[in-house]
DNA sequence: ATGCTGACTACTG
DNA sequence: CCAGTAGCCAGCA
């Protein structure tokens, strides 16, 4: 069994999130456990900030507790909250709400199998 | 090598 | 709901 390299963990959570469907919402530990790396979201988080990211959906990946975990004041903030707004993401003050969060979720699961086959097979 | 930082999270009080 | 704490670990100085 090869080892894998910090590079082969970012492709696959690059391409992880590259998947995650429009008006969706999934947490950096989801992320981090599809991609076989559980306990890692800070990982998830690392890469997104590294790699930058014009083609990828990178607003749609927010943090458990359905806030977004990003630096306040920063412009890639705004932005976030803006494109998630666009996708019809509902807001209650800071986080996402209840709501939306479980949506998502129930989007997003139908998913997992084939993304899974995907990185397995 | 070592120490710090951070787009994380779960737990506690 | 908020603050503190303990795990987490890839970059960077």
């Amino acid at each position: 069994m090869i080892k894998p390299t910090a590079t082969d963990h970012a492709r696959t959570i690059l391409h992880l999130v590259s998947l995650i469907p429009y008006g969706c919402v999934v947490s950096y530990g989801q992320v981090a456990d599809l991609a076989g790396l559980p306990g890692r979201a800070r990982l998830v988080g690392h890469t997104l900030r590294r790699h930058d990211t014009e083609q990828l959906p990178w607003h749609r990946v927010v943090a458990a507790n359905g806030r977004l975990s990003l630096p306040k004041g920063s412009h890639a903030l705004i932005e976030q909250r803006q494109r998630l707004l666009s996708e019809g993401i509902t807001f209650k003050g800071d986080a996402i709400s209840g709501l939306c969060v479980a949506m998502t979720l129930h989007q997003w699961q139908p998913d997992l199998g084939a993304i899974l086959m995907l990185f397995e097979g």
